[in-house]
DNA sequence: ATGTCC
């Protein structure tokens, strides 16, 4: 492919945020200087190659920005919703990826003791389903329900707190609780997928999909909204980092595949052949968005069954009066419709959080006044945040990153980083030590922090920008990866 | 990310 380089950068307002000038047009990258300055030229000329796509009118890339099939991972793009484009290279392979935290009644103190650690994930174990040793559960959920309703087709002993309706946080605090679509897209999914999907149902699924124990830090500044969120320090929450599994990964496939072929009888077309996009109109078009939407109705059901799994797990190990109420449930894979000063407009977000500021009215009502939490994960044995949104991220369509970002390929990493220095960064045989629930190391080599750039960069970025606020750093002390 | 080749 030919080598784009950017003609010109321009700072826009700050050394943090800037607008750089390609051939096909501009992209505003949020990036303290250090960052921006290390950024591969690939994200540059990938950039330009999405910048073909017809009527795009806002392309931004977060501080994790890192190369991706046919769009970075780290993506806003942004058309007009009625007379757009929808691509699935711009939404990513797993749709619906996300985050979710929940909150315990537990303190940092109470699993002090390595020991304790270790029975609590081996426990986790016990109650997390696994897709290769499936041993009846959620044999009792429809996945058609789940599909087409969302958290709402989940019988009534799958919403923990349902007993208690008006303290019930498993409908409310979410992202969105249901996605409505044209469900007739539905009839012509295979047996095979629909058995598949179902048996993945609950399950973490692998790469750096992860269920997190951590500890809350609490920033100085938002210890108010903390508080308001019902957070304080040395809470132990649950953070839950997964996706819609092959349900969502049949339709990216497909959906990719078939458009492909539509753009070449149609004469559309970038210098990237697998850059795959259709008018938002065309009977493609609406088949994928109708059919992502299922996906991230699955994607949201499967991280609360994931979290029912762990707080059975919790209140094995601690006895019922365990609490596991869901603070929030959000994602960075998918493109919807949102509303603007300048009218309705068509978002893809891939490897971008949505991070609303208070007042905004696309926060959900119980995080109105204060902006709803953006819940970005850090690599393995580095600290995850919980963040609010800021009125400063309006031009980037409210999206701030979505993590550490890669810092090198899989493969890269396998051969660079050794299995004692992984165990070194998780403390192992230390009493700090962060407990994994992988016997080998090795299996998960590629998800080593050496693998990733430094978090704690990429916050300052999205803090200098004026995107986001800190609320609270989440410390692991616990980490469950899914099986190979 | 993933049914890593229906």
């Amino acid at each position: 492919m030919k080598e784009v380089l950017p003609i010109m950068s321009t700072p826009i307002s700050s050394s943090y945020i800037h607008e750089v000038k390609l051939p096909a047009g501009s992209v505003h990258v949020y990036a303290n200087p250090e960052l921006f300055a290390g950024l591969d030229y690939k994200v540059f000329n990938m950039a330009n190659n999405n910048l073909q796509i017809p009527g795009i009118q806002y392309m931004g890339y977060t501080p994790d920005v890192h190369v991706g099939i046919g769009t970075c991972i780290g993506t806003t793009a942004v058309w007009d919703a009625s007379a757009g484009y929808v691509s699935p290279s711009i939404v990513g392979s797993d749709i619906g990826c996300g985050m979710r935290v929940h909150l315990t009644n537990l303190h940092r103190d109470d699993l002090q003791d390595v020991k304790l650690r270790r029975k609590l994930v081996k426990t986790i174990e016990k109650y997390l389903p696994m897709e290769s040793q499936q041993r009846g559960h959620f044999a009792d959920l429809r996945l058609e329900h789940v599909v087409r309703k969302g958290l709402h087709g989940l019988p009534n002993k799958y919403i923990p707190d349902s007993y208690t309706p008006k303290k019930s946080t498993s409908l409310t605090h979410v992202e969105e609780s249901r996605f409505s679509f044209n469900e007739e897209v539905l009839n012509g999914v295979r047996d095979q997928t629909w058995g598949r999907a179902h048996r993945q149902l609950g399950t973490l699924g692998g790469g750096n999909h992860f269920a997190e124990i951590q500890a809350l830090e609490i920033d100085e500044e938002h210890r108010h909204i903390a508080e308001a969120w019902g957070m304080s320090d040395g809470q132990i929450v649950v953070m839950i980092h997964s996706g819609s599994r092959s349900w969502g990964g049949s339709i990216s496939q497909e959906s990719n595949q078939v458009m492909l072929s539509q753009m070449q009888r149609l004469g559309l077309g970038t210098a990237d052949p697998r850059l795959a996009f259709l008018p938002l109109a065309h009977p493609e078009g609406q088949y994928y968005v109708n059919m992502m939407y299922s996906a991230l109705n699955y994607a949201t059901v499967n991280r609360h069954l994931i979290a029912y799994s762990i707080r059975e797990a919790f209140r094995d190990v601690f006895g019922n009066g365990c609490e596991m109420r869901t603070l929030y449930d959000l994602m960075h894979n998918y493109a919807w419709a949102e509303e603007r000063d300048e009218g309705a407009v068509f978002i893809h977000r891939k490897g971008a959080t949505r991070a609303l500021p208070a007042g905004h009215a696309g926060n959900p009502k119980p995080y109105l006044a204060t902006g709803h939490p953006a819940l970005i994960p850090g690599s393995m044995g580095t600290s995850s945040y919980i963040m609010v949104g800021q009125p400063g991220g309006y031009d980037n369509y409210y999206s701030i990153c979505h993590g550490a970002g890669r810092a090198r390929s899989r493969s890269a990493t396998k051969k660079l980083v050794t299995v004692d220095q992984f165990a070194s960064s998780l403390k192992v045989g230390t009493a700090d030590e962060i407990v994994v629930n992988q016997r080998s190391l090795e299996s998960i080599l590629d998800e080593s922090p050496q693998a990733y750039k430094d978090v704690d960069q990429i916050i300052e970025s999205v803090t200098g920008a004026g995107l986001a606020s800190v609320v609270a750093k989440c410390k692991p002390l616990a980490a469950i990866k899914g099986a190979k």
